[in-house]
DNA sequence: ACGCTGCATCGTACATGTACGGAAAAGATT
DNA sequence: AATCTTTTCCGTACATGTACGATGCAGCGT
């Protein structure tokens, strides 16, 4: 097996990089998001500031490891709150997408504010899916739905749809905590009944395909 | 008139804000959003770095000034687009506001994605929609659609909700623009019909009053 | 006319993200 | 074993946003 010491090389590499990830943690934990800068970081575990580029491409990466950590717990709660009728475990994925997103702005914007985020290393937009579990068991709930007759149309688009009026609702509320949306959690419920009326009611054809770029 | 002095004073401090804004306009233009640095804006005008800051609370300020001109210039353009039916001219809100969205990406994002933001500088919120006509123009649109009795529900209700739906529809393009939504024009033209649709369906009650904070 | 007060302007300094290239350590090749 | 190559780590340097305080000047009261 001439692979062995290639594979070991990259094993220590992953541990010494989740290492960071965990020192990155604590220290938002412990100072808030403005107090992980790359050199705390660096003094924290012995590193000279510079040697995290050895693990990080650049400090938006380690948000987003920070990030993917948040989603997991995120699809974890999600996966807590159940339902057999298909339209509420629709909706406990709302409300509970909507609880996380208030309940951590930053990571929330650090996913889904934020530049114009290209898949954080070449990776495709499936695999990027796949490191979102969120996005997963939303799609297969809604896929519950429609083979239960409750919705009509192509999942993904459905999907697509709640997501664009979630998201919508919660950039919102993160972004202008001062205007008037009166109490957030009635907002989100009433957007999210909005949302799920309408579909309803109306048909979701398929996304057209997107014609020539990418 | 004792004010006199005073009141040339701040005419100067005006004057010269708006000239900074100018310079800041331009080098924007001449070379992208990052261009745009304190120190270039200094030095274009012969100042030194820090004296940007007697106008300018800090970097944000600068980059709000310049998204509220982007933002009379959508107003303007929305106005460009009546219609005798008023759900017409609600749609043409939401089309100018998403091409301006996809158009103006940086600014849309400084104005809609960015920080906290505090009202730029104390103003109440009525003043910031004052700052921001193109709300103004949705609040008086809906409120034709509503006397016309082509929607119900209370207005700013209605628009709050059209805003939360085509804000997240614009974001989330301009964040994920790999993202396979297929044609941008076409998405953007699902989620308007989508929310008129619904609105057209559904009454909207007013929003709670805010609790006990603001 | 003379000093005083407030304000516009700026010089300096610091923390930060990160580019660049060097040093050193580890492994491969001979 | 000796040399070469690759990988890891880091020292230095730069541009940036901005805090702090100094400097100089305009207008005021005396």
């Amino acid at each position: 097996m001439p692979l062995s010491v290639q594979t070991r090389r990259e094993k220590q590499k992953a541990e010494l990089r989740s290492e960071l990830v965990e020192a990155a943690h604590k220290l938002v934990q412990e100072e808030g998001y403005e107090g992980l800068t790359i050199r705390k970081l660096a003094k924290r575990v012995g590193y000279a500031p510079m040697s995290v580029y050895s693990y990080f491409a650049d400090k938006q990466d380690i948000l987003f490891a920070l990030a993917e950590d948040a989603f997991a717990t995120l699809a974890r709660r999600i996966e807590e709150h159940p339902s057999d009728d298909p339209i509420e475990a629709l909706q406990a994925v709302m409300t509970e997408y909507a609880a996380f997103g208030l309940g951590n702005p930053n990571e929330y914007r650090t996913v889904f504010m934020t530049e114009k985020t290209r898949p954080p290393e070449g990776k495709t937009f499936a695999e990027m899916e796949e490191g979102n579990p969120a996005m997963k068991v939303l799609i297969s709930r809604v896929e519950a739905c429609v083979a239960a007759g409750k919705l009509k149309g192509d999942p993904r688009a459905i999907a697509t749809t709640l997501w664009a009026v979630g998201h919508g609702t919660i950039s919102l509320l993160i972004t202008f905590p001062f205007y008037p949306f009166g109490d957030p959690q009635a907002f989100v419920k009433r957007m999210c009944d909005f949302a799920l009326a309408g579909l309803m009611t109306q048909d979701m054809p398929p996304l057209t395909e997107t014609p020539p770029n990418c």
